[in-house]
DNA sequence: GCAAGTACCTACCTATAAGTAAGTAGAGTT
DNA sequence: AACTCTACTTACTTATAGGTAGGTACTTGC
């Protein structure tokens, strides 16, 4: 968000937010938790994503130095994806944030369908 | 993200990226964390944040009750933010993704440059 | 009348994230 | 030849998040 050539960012969930923000990162995140993987695993293991998005996903997660990609020259291709001392420290932090989301997960899920019912009747 | 009617969220990082997720919502989580503030302070301390933009977070946030909003029925109107204790929780358990971002906010910035560097030669 | 203060709402536009579909490469099998 | 496996790349489209500009309401002061 604020990585504006002069900016900084207003606080540490601002740039950490950079880091794991969208749609795919934390799943990702989450199923590397647990050890390496190779594409097509992660490609089964995250429901619905396609392999552009993991691709992508991959991509900026490695270029943040968050996850390794490992290729070993063969053929068929053979890539393992792991999660970096770096990234192990993140996934740390998020443990709390984790926990917390696990225990409220109902709370959450019933509000998200509270306010699509809200949407779609201001829709008509 | 994952609030389809016949799925639920595949961890509670998924969970929670749902009510903090985006770019305003952390900023101004962290103004109202020191204390309930009107409408007007927060315009004022989230920088580059529109009217539009914070009443839209504020609703949002409102609505997952991490914030309540206080109507003192006056003229000119005068409303009040502050953090639920359930907000209070999410803060918590934020503290040390925080904390992680805070420590790493340098080399986050210095790959966002790098990245946008590297964007912009792409674009030729 | 205008301007200031306060906190919103609405219509429309722009930027960004995510998605779909087609393609690449090499080796092996039918 | 086609198909399978693997892990990508590219072009274009769609969905979503964020942004701009106009407006609302009331009171007070000039």
């Amino acid at each position: 968000m604020k990585n504006e050539a002069d900016e900084t960012y207003t606080c540490g969930l601002d740039a950490a937010l950079d880091i794991i923000g969208g749609k795919w990162k934390v799943l990702i995140l989450w199923h590397l938790h647990s050890g390496p993987h190779r594409f097509g695993e992660l490609k089964r293991l995250v429901e619905g994503i396609s392999e552009k998005m993991l691709i992508q996903q991959l991509k900026e997660m490695e270029s943040h130095g968050i996850v390794s990609r490992k290729d070993f020259k063969e053929v068929p291709p053979r890539v393992e994806y792991a999660v970096t001392d770096f990234g192990v420290s993140l996934t740390e932090a998020l443990r709390p944030l984790c926990a917390w989301g696990e225990e409220h997960m109902q709370r959450i899920e019933q509000c998200s369908h509270k306010c699509e019912a809200e949407k779609q009747r201001a829709a008509g």
